[in-house]
DNA sequence: AGCACGCCGACT
DNA sequence: GTCGGCGTGCTC
């Protein structure tokens, strides 16, 4: 087959036709990266299919120049479920294949770039690594062993033992035998050979073997069910639907050991902020050296070497966050999406998918078991379950004999500071701090906003302190320089003005609280207290500084950590006995339809860290909604109650997850541009439905919540359809329109979007 | 995405 | 008279 359909890393909605050299004909796979000439440039793509003839309406067809592999990076059950992707984002499959792909050897781009010519700077675009390498030495069998050195001696021996070491290895047990060392080489005594050096960090750690635990009767029940869906061949979905502290992790290691058994192997995918060496380690004490670790994190080489590893086979499972949906393992049985619910699944820039939804179309396509884990599961996944397209599991009880933590409600409307300012730390919430230190136990505080105060406001005309590029208020900071003003949004910051641009008075206020100063409070309310903050901000200030503060938490040397949304996740404080939650209704600011739902996962996760030790948990949540029923639901640990509820609202507003939305978004240095373009779009969409797509549902064009983000005005339009295919068909022809371009402005589509701004 | 071609303002 | 702004169009 002489053509070969090529897929560039371009958003290019469609593919190439390239002649196949005679030399490739046999070799060339779909599946294989090529390089390819490309308007005056060049590029790696990936070989999709190949052909007896080219389309007939192509006049001239260039050569592709070369292979960069031997064998597919891309195995037919990979690259299937990447089409699959491309086709359900409405995605150009390039696109789909640049995110999956594998980093490229720096010496493989090289050694191509001189074979045929090419510019040193040529434009690859592509992700390259740099491949450590180390040398091997190995003693050349037949050696006249008269006239040698002392040193060389030495050397001789140092390989009666070891039949191959590296050079780093040797020359660390006998550093003066450099000299010496290169004569033998000279000599060809011993023979070297370069071969790439392994070297991710999470490979040498070395983990002591745990024991099998025994299971309660849930997880046993899982277990089983799971191991017999496993024995079936096919694929199957699961909903584990498991409270914080019921062992769910537990039952995915037990899914994964019968899956090796059957030689199959394991995908495990968790939220950027779970995965901690903590979690890593607790894997690998299970399972060795089988485990790949995915991060994007990690040094660009060692995510090349955990992609060999597992391409190879050296290595059986894979845990990672979102991009480890794209790991290369061969037979795979069974994918893992832990805390299923959690936001950050969804890739919120270029291409962006959902790695739990994906997780379910890869394993669909590759006949294997999906498992989406929560304790609070998305409505999204629970209605799934609903309909019977994921089956149930339930571990309604702690694993542990601890049970989960009382949560009390404060009603922040009946405190009032003297100046008549809220206080955000009420006299119950002071109590629970004093009582949690009197105990020597320790405490977080949770407040999802950065800085010293939300807002600068002038009290003479009631002008807000706005970003020049963005419409939302600059939030004070004081920490790091003196104070100064930040927009959360973009780059911009100035030093905190002492008189109000508009009125020129000296009346600017501080409005609302931040973590900042929440620290500084608590540490004068307590001053004999260690207190802390994580956050962002704090997290910035150097690369390890999260991880210190935590491991100063685990050692009891902080009584009360003050922090945002990092110190809800993935770490298991044993000492926390009390956590104050400053506004429980904080994510019901947010105008978004999911704003109850979130505000329910977020408490139950902040509450699920009180009480993981020995000692009861108490949580409480301020808040000047004390009655909102999300809320109640949360501090009565009624995951039921709540859901049910907020799927009869979804339902009766025709909401997802009951209809399937794709949000439009147009953006523009100028206003009029993108609500003009917004509005073709919006119009496009509404002259699609009829007869064959009387579903959907137009609303729009609308300016978008942030009407201003980094000096471009934003406005969307929104699809809504009970139907997929329906809703992809209109996309489709407002894809169509946007590839012919709308410059200067700037258009997306978002199919199933996670987050309304 | 990039890089060409193409049509209107400030320079040697 | 040219150099160069970025608007629009095409890429096997």
């Amino acid at each position: 087959m002489p053509f070969a359909q090529v897929a560039l890393p371009l958003p290019l909605l469609r593919e190439f036709t390239y002649r196949v050299p005679e030399a490739l004909q046999t070799s060339l796979k779909e599946g294989m990266r090529v390089l390819v000439p490309f308007r005056r440039q060049h590029y790696v793509g990936v070989v999709i299919d190949r052909h007896d003839q080219a389309p007939a309406h192509l006049k001239t067809i260039s050569a592709l120049l070369e292979t960069l592999d031997q064998e597919p990076i891309f195995s037919h059950e990979l690259l299937s479920f990447l089409k699959r992707m491309a086709r359900y984002y409405g995605a150009a499959l390039g696109e789909c294949l640049k995110v999956a792909s594998p980093p490229i050897d720096l010496d493989t781009l090289r050694r191509l770039a001189d074979r045929h010519h090419l510019p040193s700077d040529m434009k690859l675009r592509l992700r390259t690594v740099k491949v450590p390498q180390e040398i091997h030495l190995r003693l050349n069998n037949s050696i006249a062993k008269n006239n040698l050195g002392k040193v060389q001696k030495e050397v001789l021996a140092f390989f009666e033992h070891t039949p191959e070491c590296t050079r780093k290895e040797l020359l660390g047990a006998l550093p003066h035998a450099q000299a010496s060392l290169r004569r033998l080489i000279q000599q060809e005594f011993i023979t070297t050979r370069e071969q790439p050096a392994r070297s991710d960090p999470f490979l040498h750690t070395h983990a002591v073997p745990d024991t099998t635990p025994t299971l309660n009767g849930d997880q046993e029940q899982a277990v089983t069910q799971l191991q017999e869906a496993l024995g079936k061949n096919s694929y199957q979905a699961f909903l584990l639907h498991g409270v914080t502290g019921s062992g769910k992790t537990e039952v995915y290691m037990q899914v994964i050991a019968e899956a090796h058994k059957q030689k199959r192997s394991a995908l495990v995918i968790v939220p950027e902020i779970a995965l901690t060496p903590q979690l890593v380690s607790r894997f690998r004490a299970r399972f060795g050296d089988t485990i790949a670790v995915l991060h994007s994190g990690l040094r660009e080489s060692h995510r090349f070497d955990a992609w060999q590893a597992l391409a190879q086979g050296k290595c059986r499972i894979a845990i990672g966050a979102r991009s480890a949906l794209f790991a290369p393992l061969p037979q795979l049985g069974v994918i893992i999406v832990d805390e299923e619910h959690d936001a950050s699944f969804k890739q919120e820039e270029g291409l962006r998918y959902h790695a739990r939804d994906m997780a379910l179309l890869r394993a669909q396509g590759a006949k294997a078991l999906c498992i989406l884990g929560s304790a609070t599961p998305s409505l999204e996944s629970y209605l799934r379950a609903q309909q019977g397209k994921l089956s149930i599991l339930k571990l309604p009880k702690r694993a542990t004999a601890h049970p989960l933590p009382h949560i009390e409600v404060v009603d922040l409307r009946r405190y009032r500071s003297t100046s008549g300012n809220p206080m955000w730390l009420s006299p119950p919430m002071r109590r629970g701090l004093q009582e949690c230190l009197d105990k020597q136990q320790q405490a977080m505080l949770y407040l999802n906003r950065r800085g010293f105060c939300a807002s600068l406001n002038c009290s003479e005309c009631g002008e807000v302190l706005q970003c020049p590029s963005c419409s939302v208020a600059l939030t004070k900071h004081q920490q790091v320089s003196s104070s100064h003003l930040r927009c959360h949004y973009c780059d911009h910051h100035s030093a905190t003005p002492t008189h109000c641009p508009h009125c020129k008075t000296d009346n600017l206020i501080d409005m609302g609280i931040g973590t900042e100063q929440l620290e500084e409070q608590v540490q004068t309310l307590f001053p004999q207290a260690r207190v802390a903050r994580l956050d962002r901000d704090t997290a910035s200030r150097s690369r390890h500084a999260t991880e210190e503060t935590l491991k100063r938490m685990h050692r009891r040397e902080i009584d009360i950590l003050v922090g945002t949304q990092m110190i809800t996740k993935g770490h298991d404080l044993p000492g926390v006995a009390f956590v104050g939650v400053i506004l429980a209704e904080q994510p019901l600011m947010i105008p978004d339809f999911r704003a109850s739902e979130r505000m329910f996962q977020i408490l139950s996760q902040v509450a699920g860290r009180a009480g993981r030790g020995d000692l009861p948990g108490r949580v409480l949540l301020q808040s000047y909604q004390p009655q909102h029923s999300a809320l109640r639901h949360a501090a009565n640990h009624d995951f039921m109650n709540f859901v049910n509820e907020e799927l009869s609202a979804r339902q009766e507003l025709h909401y997802p997850p009951y209809t399937h939305l794709a949000m439009v978004r147009v953006s523009a240095g100028d206003a009029r541009r993108a609500e003009q373009v917004c509005a073709e779009l919006a119009a496009i969409a509404k002259a699609q439905i009829n007869q064959t797509n009387p579903s959907v549902r137009v609303v729009g064009p609308a300016p978008a919540p942030l009407t201003r983000l980094r000096g471009r005005y934003r406005y969307r339009c929104m699809l809504f359809a009970a139907q997929r295919p329906a809703l992809r068909r209109v996309v489709e022809s407002l894809l169509q329109r946007i590839d012919k371009g709308v410059a200067p402005a700037r258009a997306s589509v978002d199919i199933d979007p996670q987050s309304m701004l």
